[in-house]
DNA sequence: GCTGATACCGTGGTCAGACCACATAAGGAG
DNA sequence: CTCCTTATGTGGTCTGACCACGGTATCAGC
């Protein structure tokens, strides 16, 4: 075979997947100090940094200086970061075009907007309690109200009223995708908002097609609240110049 | 503010970023030396290769040893790898649930077929010649034909067709979620063709919805192409046993 | 002059040791 | 018992060294 002579970061790296796979290891356990991991897998501590750096830009670790039961490299599974960073990395590369990223949000936000349709419309059948799940998404929409917010300010709120929507349909890797893409290209949709001459009207509109979105949704009207979120996502990004530059 | 006193390896990384960014780093251009870089921006050898290691995991270099042209560390931008990385990891800590990544790679899968098929519909209606992007799946499902394949042999194959779709619809994006989420779940998935009883008829089962799926893309019917690769997915995890385990 | 073997040098890969900053825990002074 | 000081253990960083590798330049032999 002529395996690779076995890179020593890598040998760390595959220790601790391995340890997290067979649940050696699981969220909120602590992994032993970096000194300890060098002796026992017979590699240099530098190695050893270089694979828990890797797993805390990843989102798998956390790491604090100090003592106690806070401090040390602590497992924490939060694939938000991660996902962000090699999302906006890859833009800068250009491995991933901008508008790749625009179409991939259009596809996974209207699956949300449709699957949220189709809960509520069970729920509403099954006579279940509804609304529940949307709340968050709806506090989004009512601080985005205020008139007196920037573009930035707004678009902040806007990101969050989407990230919101993903997590209420319970589907993590798509949450974490959403906003992983809606981060990678944070700084050209603010770029866009500010080519935008009358912002206040755009605002408006973006105010009133969210709202519809909500509607549709809770009225678990599918279709409806998937064609919305394909004009609105569109519509936006059309208007600020985005997919055509 | 009090911001934090600027971790030195993310100093390298925001750096690197802000060249790419800038267009002073393409892909294919040499990365300076570690040992200059440390000088350049004042820090430590060890936390520039902290940095340069979290590169190389997501994809964005690509480092070799000795001299010439080919060594040292070179822009590339191939974000399969990185993906399929943050993914597994992710799935093994946790953090993302099995679950979710099959509902998300039907999400993708259906999108793609959907999308191929109304190119597909807009080509004949335009008159122009068709089929030129599906020649890589085409492929695939013909070396799928030969009956002597192990289902790992199999399931590498057809991992490949579901690839080759991704990225015949043109969004780099999705093919590199899709190839990543795939590889996530790769030794689950192989598991579950272990437990399934008579593997040759779920083959020919597997090949004959294949077939069907490129049928219906290459005709133009999205609709049809896509409940087809809707009820190919859901079929197969349903019968291995991938969602409810 | 041409060809081939050899030494050189720059690169990443790794290790060892040292020191710092930080936050808790342990111990002593009041 | 309380409060302050000290000890201890952790990650964060830097320095220097050495190795493996692979082009490139040099030079001997033809």
């Amino acid at each position: 075979m002529a395996d690779a002579p076995a890179r020593a970061w890598r040998v760390v790296l595959e220790k601790i997947e391995s340890d997290l796979l067979e649940g050696v290891l699981r969220p909120g356990d602590h992994l032993p100090p970096e000194r300890e991991l060098a002796a026992a897998l017979g590699v240099g501590r530098s190695s050893v940094r270089e694979a828990l750096r890797v797993l805390d830009v990843l989102g798998l670790i956390r790491t604090a200086t100090g003592s106690g039961p806070a401090s040390g490299a602590i497992v924490i599974a939060t694939p938000h970061g991660g996902m962000a960073a090699l999302l906006r990395l890859q833009v800068a590369a250009r491995g991933f075009a901008i508008e790749d990223v625009v179409r991939t949000r259009l596809i996974l936000e209207t699956a949300v907007a449709g699957s949220l349709a189709r809960e509520a419309e069970d729920a509403r059948l099954a006579g279940s309690e509804t609304g529940e799940e949307l709340a968050e998404a709806r506090g989004m929409l009512a601080a985005m109200e205020m008139s007196e917010l920037s573009p930035a300010e707004f678009l902040a709120l806007d990101a969050r009223f989407h990230t919101a929507l993903a997590e209420a349909s319970g589907n993590s890797v798509v949450a974490a995708m959403m906003a992983g893409l809606r981060t990678s290209i944070e700084s050209y949709v603010i770029a866009g908002a500010e080519r935008v001459g009358n912002w206040a009207a755009t605002a408006d509109r973006l105010r009133a097609q969210h709202r519809e979105i909500i509607d549709a949704i809770a009225a678990g009207d599918s279709a409806r609240a998937t064609r919305l979120v394909h004009d609105h996502i569109t519509g936006y990004y059309a208007q600020s110049g985005l997919t055509a530059d």
